[in-house]
Formats: structure tokens, sequence, C-alpha cells
DNA sequence: ACATTCATTACAAACGGTTTCATTGCAAGC
DNA sequence: GCTTGCAATGAAACCGTTTGTAATGAATGT
């Protein structure tokens, strides 16, 4: 490969004059210019972003930590993400963490090895779990779809409580009262904040919480088909499902329709996110939109005026929601 | 951030001698070393990783070029890749290209300004396309999923020919003889392949190919839906659909589920790709197996190969499909 | 006691650009 | 005609590591 010498020998120039061709055409002749772009052109020179980046110190590069890459909410967050970040010149290293805590603490470590300016995180943990500094740290750092407003550095995602709230709420507008609720993982911050957004609805039409009908299982399909399983054999006298995602309504979709349910008739079922399937279940689900795309587009536009240097003050972005009304949940006579 | 040189001023050594203790420990002496890591410890040093890419001329990065990344089957793809690649110590730029030809050129190109050691592509482009040095570029490179055994670089993938084949029997075999086929966008060489392959399975049955019975659109559920709705309103024949991707399939159910079809009775639809939504549909998606996954631990291991300079003859790994039997399709009496 | 060997460690060059500062040459101003 | 100012360009330092080579000193052999 070329370097910048040899187009320089080739052009008679030095190394400083090619350099400026490349980054301040303006400040060179005519005549220069067009010498220095020939003998690049013919060398076929490309200058290394490798050497490049090393003298600015800078990678041009944020790590996005997803939890799961092949979950269809989180590719479309890093979708959004995706999008902004070519409009801004950034590169994205992508890495599924599964979850995992040490995983997520070598990411983060990245940035101090300058192989990544910052950290973008859909995960829930946040940055003072994964830096021995704790809440000391100044990494460059947003967190996605899980907004944390204690945190001290920037967030985007929706109001998971008042959300689920405005989802329980159209239950009960149906007519539900005896409501069974599919949750995700318990120990999950997004799984308490639904659950809670739900207990909120109830309290406010003054319907008793029934402690007893709730399920955990893991946020997929399976999770949902086994939880809805448990729980349609053990209280018969449910109208309807509140799930705490799509895919867990899915799944109990399937699990309720296997013990011969006929859906909405005998059984209402929400989900939550709205991803793309939900609309060509039978029944289509009815749902609670979460601005995916739009989320991880936010998400790294902070990331963009967080390198630039603006430190943004307190930016806990909450992106609206809304009720996405089909067929899966029906109202009762 | 602390550098090797105060590091190595508070031990009391070269920095030469600190750059060894983290690349060759046994080369100092236990009490040496003992003070540099002290000293590392002390003023929280590590390695810029910047520094040290710059002088390997390595960038321990592999760029994924994704057509689109929210895509489910691509997702899952991606994920493979990412074990493989977390396991030998690389990371993963990640790129949604759209399927434009001008980012895949950029993309091709950051592995000649150092940015990337080398690309997997998921896309259909071969990488002659995308240099202008067209088949004489040696750019490290491995297509995935869509495999090209005419090219010069490695490849993994599946038949798709053999494996729409053996969905044409399947369909065939249940008693099928006037199917429609709902195909994606036609200028894809899946698209071709797989109608190939559909097309071999009734000349091997000598049913003869009705030439009319073909909808293109996009792979998608919108694109299924749509296609659906053309084809059954103009032909009022047929018992079955060959729908190219299980979201194609997807979009296929509701549309017929609209038009008062009750499924499988009424109408039978195959899939392709086995996708875990499929399994949730109603009725159940009867599909070929892509083993995703595998495909992407396939083209990592390979590109992990190549970059070793094991320069692989001829690797074109296909992979084995297999025939996912559900309830979409039903057997004619 | 001196030469030889070997284990440690230091020195300095190299990686490929960018940028600061200095220099040159030419045009304009007095 | 001499100074001044500015545009164009070059020389050299610098970014933070790694590594080849040289130097040092202790241990060993004769």
């Amino acid at each position: 490969m070329a370097q910048i010498r040899d187009v320089a020998k080739l052009a008679g120039v030095s190394p400083a004059t090619v350099s400026r061709a490349y980054s301040d055409p303006s400040k060179l002749s005519e005549s220069t210019l067009h010498r220095v772009m020939a003998a690049a052109d013919e060398l076929k020179y490309k200058p290394s972003s490798l050497a490049q980046l090393f003298r600015e110190k800078r990678t041009n590069t944020v790590l996005v930590m997803v939890p799961d890459i092949a979950n269809v909410l989180f590719a479309r967050v890093v979708s959004g993400i995706e999008r902004v970040a070519v409009e801004n010149k950034y590169n994205l290293i992508v890495s599924d963490t599964g979850d995992n805590a040490e995983i997520e603490t070598v990411g983060v470590e990245m940035v101090e090895t300058y192989r990544a300016d910052g950290v973008i995180q859909l995960g829930e943990r946040p940055l003072s779990e994964l830096h021995p500094e704790g809440e000391q740290c100044t990494i460059p750092f947003v967190q996605a779809i899980s907004a944390d407003p204690r945190g001290r550095y920037p967030t985007v995602g929706i109001d998971d409580r008042k959300a689920a709230a405005a989802m329980g709420s159209y239950l009960l507008s149906q007519g539900h009262r005896r409501i069974g609720v599919l949750a995700g993982l318990e120990n999950r911050v997004v799984t308490q904040e639904r659950l809670a957004g739900f207990k909120d609805s109830l309290a406010l039409a003054d319907v008793t919480f029934d402690e007893v009908a709730v399920e955990y299982d893991t946020y997929s399909m399976a999770g949902g088909e086994r939880a809805a399983t448990r729980m349609l054999s053990r209280k018969d006298d449910l109208t309807a499902l509140f799930c705490m995602s799509d895919e867990i309504a899915i799944g109990a979709i399937r699990a309720a329709h296997d013990q011969g349910f006929i859906l909405p008739r005998d059984l209402s079922i929400s989900g939550f996110d709205n991803i793309e399937f939900g609309k060509y279940c039978t029944p289509p689900l009815t749902t609670v939109m979460q601005p995916a795309e739009q989320i991880g587009e936010v998400a790294m536009s902070l990331m963009c005026d967080t390198l630039r240097g603006q430190t943004l003050p307190k930016a806990h972005e909450m992106l609206p929601t809304e009720l996405v009304v089909r067929a899966s949940v029906q109202k009762l006579p």
C-alpha cells in the first residue's frame, strides 16, 4: 500500500502538503493540489485511518452493547443507532453481551484503551456497576431502552410504568376484571416498572390486584408459552392476560390455543413493544407501541453530543408510547 | 490517562520493560515484573490499543455488512458470527448497508484504510463488484448466506435450489398440484435459485409449471401479504402457496385469512428459513430450516483462517437444511 | 584471574500520518 | 526601493507503543 511519502515524492512536494491536500485543500495552490491528487490517484493512495486515529486519539467508533442481537426489538434499536451513526461518520462496534456483566465490563474498558470513544448500553446495567470508579466514572455513556433517571449519564427510553398503566386501563375499560399477568424475568427493572404500572391502573379503578395471578419467565415466546400454560392451569376464571412483551403474548396465544381456547372470545391477550409480527398474529395483537428505531436514533444523537463535549446536564428523554388496538383484546359484554 | 512512560518512570525502568511485562512476562525478573505491575496498578495504566494496533498494522476488527440488521434471519447470522469473533478476540463492526452498493463499497475500503482486517458480506453482491480491481482484489472476504461457488473467496450458505426442491417435492407428496409461488425480489440470486429448485421438483414429478402462478414482492410480511392478495384474486384454483421466506408466508397467512380462507383446510402455505415466529403462527408454519447461527459461525471461522494466512483454496461450505413439517401444509385427500 | 555466556534491561528507531513553526517568494503600500 | 503582509510550502516534532540491538553485570569455566 502506498504511503503519504510515496505520494509526496511522486508529486515533488512534502508529506505535509499531501496531508493538507486531504484535510484542507483550500490551503494549497490550484496546481499543487492537482499534482498531489494525480500522484495519489496513480499510486492508489488511501490515508491509513489507523495512523490518523492514532494521532487524533479518537476512534470515531461507538460501542453498542446489546443483550441479545437476535431480539427484534434490540435489532430495531440498533438499526436506529446505525442510521444516526452513519450520518455523523461514526462506526459501530456491536457486542452481543448476553446480559453478562463481565462482558459488559470489558466493553466499557474499550473506551479506556482507545478502542471506542463511547458506549451505548441497551441492557439494564448502569455504568456505575461496570466500572471500578463507579459513580465517578466519566466515560461517554448513553443508556437506551431502560431509562434510568437517577443515573448521571444521558438516557433514552419510554415510561414503562405509565405505558403499562395505559394498557391496564384499556383492559379495564373493556370490562376485564380478572386479569393474569405474564411477566418477564422478575429481577429486571423493566419488569418491576411494568408491573407497578399495571397495579397503578387497577388502583385507579379500585380493582384489587390478585397477587397470585403473576407468572414470571423469560422474555421470549417460549417463556410466554410456559408462563401461560402454568397460569391457565392454575387460574380458570381469567378473562384476560397482560403480557409484558409481544413475544410473551405470542407464546401465550399458542398456549391458550393449544388448550382449546378460542381467541379472543374466551380470553383476551395484550402485548407490549409492538413488534412487527404482532400485526400478523391470529388474532392480531393489541399492544403498546415502543418507538424502537427512534430510541436508537436519539441514543446515538445524545452520544454524538456527548462526544462533541456538550455535557448535557440531564438528558433523560422519555419518548411517547401509543396504545395499538387490534383484535386480541375483546370487549366483555 | 497514564502512559507507558509514566509507569516506566514510577517503576524506575524503561518503557520497553513495561511493554514486555505485558507481552512476555517471562522475559523479566521476578522483582522487576512485580515493581512494574505495582506501578501500572497505581497509575491505573492500560495500554492504548490504538497505539498497539497502529504499530501492528492490524485492527483485530472484522466488518460485517448486513442488508438489514432488523431482519431476524440476518440478526441470527450476526449472532453466530459474534460468538466465534469473541472466541478469537476479534471485534465486529456491523454495518447495515440496506443492500446499497455504494455503502458496501465504502465498507470494503475500510480494509484498505486499516479500519478493519476483513469483511463478511451477508448480502448478495460479490467482492468483484465492490472493488475497482474486481476479480484481482485480494481483500480478506467471506460471503455468507448467499453462497457463490464461482467466487474466488470463501463462502458459506445453503443449497437454495436443493432445499427449495425438497419443499416442492414435499408439497407434491401431499397431493398438491396447483401451487402458487410467492417469490421475493425478482432480481435476487436467492429468488432465482429457489424458483429453479421448485421447478426442479415439478419436473421430477412430471407436473407442468404454471408460469402465471408467480408473484414477486419484497422479502417481508407486508410483501407476502400483498403478493398473496394479488395471487388469490387472480387464481382461484390453487391448493397451496410456496413462499420463499417465512416472512412472506406469514404475510400470506394473514391475507388468506382476511379473504375468508380457513387454514390449512382451504389452502396450504409453506415457508422458508424457519424463523422462530413460524412455530407460533396459526397454523404453525411448515418450512425449511436454514442453520442461520451456524452459517455465521462458519463464516467467522473462515474469516479467522483467512486472516491467519491460511489461503483456503476453495472453501464453499454448503450447510445442510432440513424440512420442518408443521401444520400449515395439509395432505389433500 | 580472566574470558565467556547468559539473563536482564536500556536505548533508539520505527509505525504513518498531522500540525506547529519557520521559511520562502511575491505583491502591495509607503 | 524598502518594508510589510500574506499565501504556499517544507522541516521536524509528535502521537504511544513495540522490538532489534547494544550494554550491563553476574555466573560459570578454565
